[in-house]
DNA sequence: GTTCCGCATGAATCGATAG
DNA sequence: ACTATCGATTCATGCGGAA
């Protein structure tokens, strides 16, 4: 099997244009928070976060499939002991734009950076706003179903006699009704909270989020064949998942050197075997 | 010693104008969502919730103290394969009200209501919204410490009544002074995850929050003898919790049934002795 | 007294059906 | 077409009765 890779260096606004029309399955990324990562990226005040993205997220509709999902990784910083505005504005934005804003998930980090301040706690979540260019997009949810908690386990172990004579006479309210359906399971669907934790000790570069984060999303939005866009590719990590999981993938990065250690490290044109018995 | 109550019966509009200037540590109250509870509350339709809440929201500002803290649980529903975009634009407006949105916490509901969509997972966190009146606001980070490694586990999790006895008679016998001195190195600050689950099965009257949601942040925000406000009462969670801790609390209540069912159970002035040796 | 097992019940959401 | 109501779906939890 045969994956193709994209990469393109430059401002992701004017690059995008270059991606036909209708033909990204899932954009994942994660973009520079405001005036964070000022030495790399340049910053972006708070203030003119909006307008900044607002043109970048337009070429991304114009560029996602009906059928496609956009999955946007951010989470407002603290200026003057306040939450900035900036995400929520964006949202809002965004939808006057034309966006669905379908879902926001919740990325709680296992570990995240210890540190004590006088007024608030560390901060250990961020946000993943789900946005969809229509209602009718694809979405595999057995993907990435988890296993179940401890009660329906120990159902399982037990499939008793009075478990199946539950079933049969079909009780009232509640379970009763389809006990067959879920009794044969040991996995559940997941929620909308994800508990992962961050890869602190990255041996290149430290990736905004660890591998797991894409990974799931990947898995959940699109299919083997697929293609998969970060307009902020940084270190290349959505695009590297997306190769390992047999999506084709574009990655759009400004900076020369994040651009040149990603394309020496994945090739144009990845070739995957089956590992069966090839 | 002794705590005070005060319930009032009535539209919390109204009812808040009794309260005095600059008289409240903290606000924890989670008021009804938008067109949920419709039976029991009128239910307030999305577009109007705003507008629904502000005139509200003002009259906590004014009798907030400028240390206090306002604590607003709540979180958006889903119209038509969308978030709804209310509780945002509450935010955005209640800046320009005055108030400074200095954080947002995130309740992990464990156990989350169950459901199966072609589009969505199940939910299972809700918004904690911190609201203060100035930067300088109490907060006291070490009455919520928890043991290293795994603090969702531990006592915020289970309230049951022997662990709360258990935890008081240590400071009872006086042996829960220094504590916190000795046992820091075992202990760290928490996040702004919290992990609780709901109680769902409660015999008497389902709270829309678990007892370890206000006690968390009634720890955190004040100290013995301050007072508590919740405008939405409800069936008296914080009321309860607040006594508890011997916190003086507030509670105002539209639905007589639920107003009556607290004073019932909660006396206008409570006595708590000291368990210890009494 | 324990431990185990059955059971009702949630701040839900979608799609179909009915007015 | 647009709104209101209803049935189907799902799973962690605490309670109470049974072993």
């Amino acid at each position: 099997m045969e994956v193709e890779n994209i990469f393109l260096c430059g401002d992701c606004e004017e690059k995008l244009k270059d991606i036909p029309d209708n033909s990204v399955d899932l954009i994942f990324t994660s973009p520079p928070y405001a005036d964070q990562r000022a030495d790399t990226y340049g910053g972006v005040h708070p203030d003119n976060y909006v307008n900044w993205f607002l043109p970048k997220a337009k070429q991304m509709l114009r560029a996602l499939k009906p059928t496609g999902t956009f999955v946007l990784n951010i989470k407002e910083k603290v200026v003057d002991c306040e939450r900035s505005t900036y995400v929520l504005e964006l949202i809002l934005a965004m939808r006057k734009q034309g966006w669905l804003w379908t879902e926001e998930f919740i990325w709680h980090k296992k570990n995240c950076y210890p540190g004590k301040w006088p007024n608030r706690f560390r901060d250990s979540w961020e946000r993943l706003l789900q946005f969809n260019k229509s209602k009718k997009f694809n979405m595999y949810q057995e993907e990435v179903m988890v296993p179940m908690g401890d009660w329906a386990k120990s159902r399982l172990n037990n499939l008793s006699e009075t478990d199946r004579k539950r079933d049969e006479s079909k009780v009232g309210s509640g379970f009763g009704k389809n006990v067959s359906n879920w009794l044969s399971r040991d996995r559940a669907y997941p929620t909308n909270v994800l508990h992962l934790a961050t890869e602190c000790s990255n041996k290149k570069h430290s990736a905004a989020f660890p591998e797991g984060l894409p990974e799931w999303f990947i898995k959940l939005f699109t299919r083997e064949g697929d293609t998969v866009l970060d307009p902020f590719m940084g270190s290349g990590t959505t695009n590297i998942v997306a190769n390992r999981l047999r999506r084709n993938s574009i990655g759009i990065e400004i900076l020369p050197e994040y651009y040149e250690m990603v394309t020496e490290q994945l090739a144009p044109v990845e070739l995957y075997l089956f590992e069966g018995k090839a």
